[in-house]
DNA sequence: AGCTCTTCCTGAAAGC
DNA sequence: TGCTTTCAGGAAGAGC
């Protein structure tokens, strides 16, 4: 699933095709994950794009009205293509001839006989056009860049808060980008049980925290991110790093560290991966591994 | 403030 | 074999 080094790794490939081009045509399969679809279409016809950059998990594609006739001293218009790829979202640039895969739901027809096309299965991506006036409203909703905030306005802002990590991580108000998969090796790499009070954790874990999501980001963003379930990059390529992860959906195996079984729970709602000893849970109640429930396997009826 | 539950959606895999 | 159920999960919203 995309998360901010597959996000990354389309953006980088975006950027050796897009940045020059004029979009000439846009039509939409189903747009029920569409932001007013209608004047997608209507407006995008005629401008070209300027750049390709990422916030968070969003895809941000910046576009300008060509000033073909009148270049006259009026500013030209700017806008910005926003697209957030949900789980199973994919962006390609491939030739207009080529064959539309299943569940293609946005084809934006380039000035080169390519064109840019939105794939997604389940359809939990988001797509919308904002103006240039609506750009700092729409970041100003979205946290810190994981790989750029300081070590310790990460600590002051942890070591404030009286959640779970693991759900500070996830919450993209807080910081933007990470997702379940970088939560949990984050968190193995810092030592750090996921159901941990961040506010109650030292400032030293905080520290390792705060260096373990930026590793493990960097890490993943150098393998082209991780293909879990059917992430490809602008160019239909895999990721590598999926053969990198040390706990993300290695329950039942060895940990890589000290050979303790590798566990699943449910923290703030997703599934978490962790070694019970290297990651040693919180005291007393409220995390201590039993509240949370394991599943599948065995106990069918409670 | 923060947690849990629900909704959206589809395909894979488990269950029968 | 084949139909049915369960499950995954990012984000947002409701309710506690």
């Amino acid at each position: 699933m995309p998360e901010l080094p597959e996000v990354e790794t389309v953006v980088r490939g975006l950027r050796l095709s897009l940045p020059g081009r004029t979009v000439v045509g846009v039509r939409f399969g189903k747009t029920d994950f569409v932001e007013d679809s209608a004047a997608i279409a209507g407006r995008l016809p005629g401008m070209r794009v300027t750049d390709v950059t990422r916030l968070g998990k969003f895809i941000c594609i910046g576009l300008e009205a060509c000033a073909s006739s009148a270049s006259q001293a009026a500013p030209l218009s700017r806008s910005y293509l926003i697209i957030h790829l949900g789980m199973t979202g994919r962006l390609t640039v491939i030739h207009s001839r080529e064959s539309v895969a299943p569940h293609t739901h946005g084809f934006f027809v380039l000035d080169d006989g390519r064109e840019l096309r939105y794939t997604d299965i389940r359809r939990f991506g988001r797509m919308l056009l904002i103006p240039e006036s609506g750009l700092a409203d729409f970041t100003g909703h979205l946290g810190k860049e994981p790989l750029e905030i300081g070590a310790e306005e990460f600590c002051r802002y942890f070591g404030s808060r009286g959640a779970r990590v693991k759900a500070l991580l996830l919450d993209q108000s807080v910081l933007r980008g990470i997702g379940n998969i970088y939560a949990d090796e984050s968190l193995f790499r810092a030592r750090v049980h996921p159901a941990r009070i961040a506010q109650n954790l030292t400032k030293k874990q905080l520290l390792a925290l705060h260096e373990a999501v930026r590793r493990v980001l960097a890490d993943a963003i150098r393998f082209r991110g991780s293909s879990i379930s059917d992430y490809v990059d602008s160019e239909g390529n895999r990721g590598e790093f999926q053969f990198r992860h040390r706990v993300y959906q290695r329950d039942g195996k060895p940990c890589f560290r000290c050979k303790a079984i590798i566990r699943r729970v449910i923290v703030a709602g997703r599934s978490s991966h962790f070694c019970p000893r290297c990651q040693p849970p919180p005291r007393g109640r409220g995390g201590s591994g039993k509240s949370l429930k394991p599943r599948m396997h065995t106990d069918k009826h409670a």
